[in-house]
DNA sequence: CATATTTATGAAAGCGCTTTCATAAAGGTG
DNA sequence: CACCTTTATGAAAGCGCTTTCATAAATATG
């Protein structure tokens, strides 16, 4: 292992001072030919590269961004960090993520943790992509390391607004996905449109379980609480949940899944029990990736803007940072994907 | 924005000197009851955190570890990912990721600059897994940046060992799991088997397309170069490889799939022409994880143990960091996971 | 050519922390 | 009780870098 070298050796070595061989690294100033050929010399016989910590504590800045995320296997999520990642290199930051693996029911206060490295770490801001915030009633001191975050730090967070906070909030989910797959369900002919959601007491769940049931309402259908079934976001839930949906007795000839996971297990529940979809069943998925481009059959889904809401996420974060905060608001474009899992209904 | 306040003001305030607020923060020695409760307060009143640059600087160690991962929304490297993350955490090291979205026929080369960034931050020790490593021959460029970072740190690569190199070396491929499926194949009355792999030119294709040959070989069956497709890893990848299969005028009546999504992408393809999968073909997939679980038919195929390797990976880089260093090897438990995708042979 | 301006450079202070060394106070021993 | 340990504390140096301030050299200006 070689022993680190420092820029005083790279100095010295090269009969100059240490403000010289920085300022060349830095090209914060021309530095004469001469010198500079020796100090290039110098350090390309010892491989030398300056020493980030040092450099940050002397700035007052690490040029380092952090990002918190509930799930980076989950390719909605995936796909807004590849964005906001592209984003920031381009803009000199580093990222430092801390993939939460947040589950509902963990008892470990991980996110609390993370926040607190960041603050220690000095990072110049940070992105909260979900995880707790999205729980109908936070913990209190999850609230407080948040907070205490957003007091220390530029501090984005994509979730539901919370009061006197002094993070800022993005919230790209207002239901309208739900909305889209419904009037799309009904216009097929469908009245008995079941719904399994992702996590009870989870922000985004809630938003989408409201705009279902002002829908029933605006269509003058009855809510049927046996057709809600929430679990969360993976394959296997949506397995579990259409087995308690035929467990039920209450009929449905459609159903609107959380993401495209859950729509497949679902699928999968429903041919084990001798129903195929869409045959007896329609189903369409609320966030659709390319999981449901190739299950059998393909999943009709809500294609959200990945691209463009980690683009906004980064963008206002940087903004933040540099001071010129400024609230945008954009509409996010999402669009309907048809795979083959509807079917108009009684043909 | 709170202005960060540091060791000195904290120690001005409660009267002692900084060494005793470092000590206390530390708790490398007993400090006094009254000075301890002054600086308690005192921290709680500005809710003071310690500057881990300045620590790290100080120090000489960062407890950070860096990992390079080509792609952490593939369930193999997630699943990687997790147990290295817990392991470190518990040991007291933050993980600093760098996902490089590691495409072949990209022209940046991000690794490389990861690695340097690495060695910049001065982190304790890095973990590679996969990622250019894995290509037959590795640019040369790279070669050099990764002994380079193994010059400078503890490195444990994930991949083939390179001949010279500084870095420690960990290679779970060894074609074990083609040979299980070949076998299973075989003795279900299989004797055409086509081979869908990833991406040629790369190491763990090669390992696995070697077994396949002889396999083959061994059972005295002819090589059929119109049997193998190689592409990548994802369910588009294995539903071209599939189209290309059955264009070719070669009969088969088995596939080996590089993974879960490669076979769940050939099952669509199959489908789209009118073949079914098992009845008509079967499919199996070197690398089974959950989606395989939930398409329809479920896919069979060889589970890894991850979770073992993980840890082997991250336990070997530890005592490397502590010097200890020692070879471990260790016969990595893979085992078959039975879905519908296969079925015997003309029954 | 004398003076004003620009440019290249070095010395040294400072970023926020840890730790060695020194010292004073407290406790133990015969 | 005189002496030896042990324990709690502070002063200050040092980690590797940047940057201000000062200075000397080079160039421009009238």
């Amino acid at each position: 292992m070689k022993e680190n070298i420092t820029i005083k050796q790279i100095a010295q070595e090269s009969n100059v001072s240490m403000a010289t061989v920085s300022r060349y690294l830095n090209g914060t100033v021309t530095v004469s030919d001469e010198k500079r050929q020796q100090i290039e010399a110098v350090i390309a016989k010892y491989n030398f590269t300056p020493n980030t910590n040092a450099r940050s504590l002397s700035l007052g800045r690490t040029m380092t961004l952090g990002i918190v995320i509930p799930d980076i296997s989950n390719p909605y999520f995936y796909s807004l960090f590849l964005e906001i990642q592209k984003e920031a290199t381009l803009n000199g930051y580093t990222i430092l993520l801390y993939n939460t693996s947040f589950q509902q029911n963990r008892k470990e206060p991980e996110e609390e943790e993370y926040f607190q490295k960041l603050i220690q770490y000095r990072v110049d801001g940070v992105l909260v992509l979900g995880g707790q915030i999205d729980l109908a009633s936070p913990s209190p001191s999850y609230l407080q390391a948040l907070n205490r975050l957003g007091d220390s730090l530029p501090v984005v967070v994509m979730g539901h607004p919370i009061p006197e906070s002094p993070c800022h909030f993005l919230d790209p989910e207002n239901g309208s996905g739900v909305t889209t797959l419904f009037h799309y369900l009904y216009s097929l002919g469908h009245r008995n449109i079941a719904f399994i959601g992702g996590n009870a007491g989870v922000r985004i769940t809630e938003t989408r379980l409201a705009a279902y049931k002002k829908l029933l309402d605006l269509h003058r259908l009855d809510s049927q609480p046996d057709l809600v079934v929430l679990t969360d976001y993976y394959s296997q839930d949506g397995y579990q949940a259409a087995l308690s949906l035929m467990e039920k007795s209450c009929p449905f000839t459609a159903v609107i899944a959380a993401n495209d996971n859950v729509a497949i297990g679902a699928i999968r529940a429903f041919g084990d029990k001798g129903f195929s979809v869409p045959y007896d069943i329609s189903i369409a998925s609320c966030d659709h990736f390319s999981a449901g481009e190739y299950s059998i059959p393909r999943v009709t889904g809500i294609a959200r803007d990945t691209y463009l809401l980690g683009r906004l996420l980064i963008d206002t974060l940087l903004q933040n940072i540099r001071g010129t905060s400024e609230d945008i608001s954009i509409d996010f474009s999402s669009s309907l994907w048809e795979g083959e899992s509807c079917r108009t209904l009684g043909k």
